[in-house]
DNA sequence: GTCTATACTTCGATAGAC
DNA sequence: GTCTATCGAAGTATAGAC
C-alpha cells in the first residue's frame, strides 16, 4: 500500500536481530502455519519486542519473502554440490524424494494463492530450481542410456516431482498407502538403469538420503 | 476447547441460512486463503450478520470442516458416476487432470498441517477416495492388457495423481514449462492403450472435462 | 538499534432480549 | 432464528524518546 516514499527507517540487512526474526518466522510457520506468522509472535518466539519485525521488514510480506528466499537459495545451493558431487539419477531421486520441507512449500503455495509478492517470488524460484533439476536430469538420462524418444527428460521430471511432492503430502496426512510400493517400484528401476556396483559413485550414492541432502529441511517447490 | 459440555444453542443443519454461510465460507476459502474465513468476514459475505455462524457452527474448526465435507462428498459422487459412465483409463486420467479445485485442496492441506481436526477430516476422504480411484484404476488396467507385474496399479495411480497435482500446482504460479509435452506424453499412452475408434464408449470418452467432470470445482486431494 | 506508548482494526465467542 | 451489545485478546503499523 504505502510502497512509494518510504518514511520509515528500515534495518540492516545483516543484522544479527534481523537473521534472528527470520528464524523464528520460519519456526513458527513450519509448526503452525503462515496464518501463525504475525508480528507479535514472531516477536516472542524470537524473544524480542514485536516492533523489531516492524523496524527490519515494512510489512509482514516482507518478512515472509525474506524467509522463503533464505532456504531456497540455500536448497539449489545444496542440489547443485549434490549433482556435482554424484551426477546420477539415483542422487538425483534422493534429493527429490526427500520429505522435509514438503510442510514449508505446501504453506508457501497456499500463501501464493492469493498474494501476488509472495507469488511472484516463488515462480521466480521454481524455474530457478527447475531448470537446474532438468539439466541433471537430462544428463543422467543420457549416460543411462535413455533417449529422449523413450522418455523425454521434462516429463521425468514432472512425473518424478509428481510423485515425490505425493508422497509427502500423503505422509504428512497420514496415508500412506502404496508409498512402499512406489519408492520399491522407482528404486527398481533406478536400480536397472544404474547398477549399485559398477557405479563410478558407488560410495557415494550409496549414502543414505541424510548424507546426500544435508541436516536442514529442503524447498521441495513447487507444490 | 469448551467441548465437553454444550451451553450454547446451535442451529438445525438442514437451514438455508446456515447453507449460506458455507456458501460464503467456500468463496473466501478459494477468493482468499483460509486466513479470511473469519465469522465476520463470512457473514458479511453472506450479508448476514456474523454472530449467526456462532450460532451454526460451535467453532470456525466446525465451518471449515463442513465446507470441506461438502465438496469432498459431491467430488466423489462425480467420480462414481463418470466412471459407471465409461469405466476407462482416459475418463479416469480426465477426472485426475481437471485443474479446478487445486486452490481448494492446497488450503486445505495447509490448514490440515496444523488443525487436526481438519487433517482428520482430510485424512478419512483422501482414503476412501485412493480407494475408489485404485479400483477403478486396477479394473482399466487389466482391460487394456497391463499386468500388476508391469505396472502395479497403486504406483500408477499415485504417478498419475502425482503427475496432475504438480501441473495444476505450478500452473497456479504461473509456470507451466513442459506441461504440454507431459500431457501429451500421457495422451499417446493412453492412445496407445486404448484406440479412440474402437472404444466401445467413445462417444463417451471423447467429450472434454467440463462434460465429463460436470460444471463445479473438484476436490483434487491429496495435495 | 531498541525501547515505550499507542492508534486503530479485527478476531472468536458469548449473553440475553425479541 | 435473529437481533443488539459486548468482552478480552490479538492483529498491523507508527511516532518518538533513549
Amino acid at each position: 500500500m504505502a510502497s512509494s516514499l518510504q518514511p520509515r527507517r528500515i534495518g540492516a540487512a545483516d543484522s544479527k536481530t534481523r537473521a534472528r526474526l527470520v528464524d523464528a518466522a520460519e519456526q513458527l510457520l513450519l509448526e503452525e502455519g503462515y496464518a501463525a506468522v504475525t508480528s507479535r509472535r514472531v516477536g516472542a518466539r524470537a524473544e524480542l519486542k514485536p516492533q523489531l519485525v516492524h523496524y527490519y521488514f515494512r510489512t509482514m510480506d516482507d518478512l515472509f519473502t525474506e524467509v522463503f528466499r533464505r532456504r531456497a537459495e540455500e536448497n539449489l545451493a545444496r542440489f547443485q554440490r549434490a549433482m556435482a558431487a554424484d551426477p546420477s539419477l539415483r542422487t538425483l531421486w534422493r534429493l527429490n524424494a526427500d520429505p522435509r520441507g514438503s510442510a514449508f512449500s505446501i504453506e508457501f503455495v497456499a500463501l501464493a494463492n492469493h498474494r501476488k509478492t509472495i507469488r511472484a517470488e516463488i515462480a521466480r524460484y521454481a524455474e530457478r530450481f527447475r531448470a537446474a533439476q532438468l539439466q541433471a536430469l537430462t544428463a543422467a538420462l543420457a549416460a543411462d542410456g535413455i533417449t529422449p524418444d523413450q522418455l523425454p527428460p521434462i516429463v521425468g521430471l514432472l512425473l518424478m516431482t509428481g510423485l515425490s511432492q505425493v508422497l509427502a503430502l500423503e505422509d504428512a496426512l497420514g496415508v500412506t498407502a502404496g508409498h512402499a510400493a512406489a519408492v520399491e517400484f522407482v528404486r527398481d528401476v533406478i536400480d536397472r538403469l544404474e547398477p549399485r556396483t559398477s557405479n563410478l559413485g558407488a560410495g557415494v550414492s550409496d549414502r543414505g538420503c541424510t548424507d546426500v541432502c544435508g541436516p536442514d529441511a529442503r524447498v521441495t517447490l513447487p507444490v
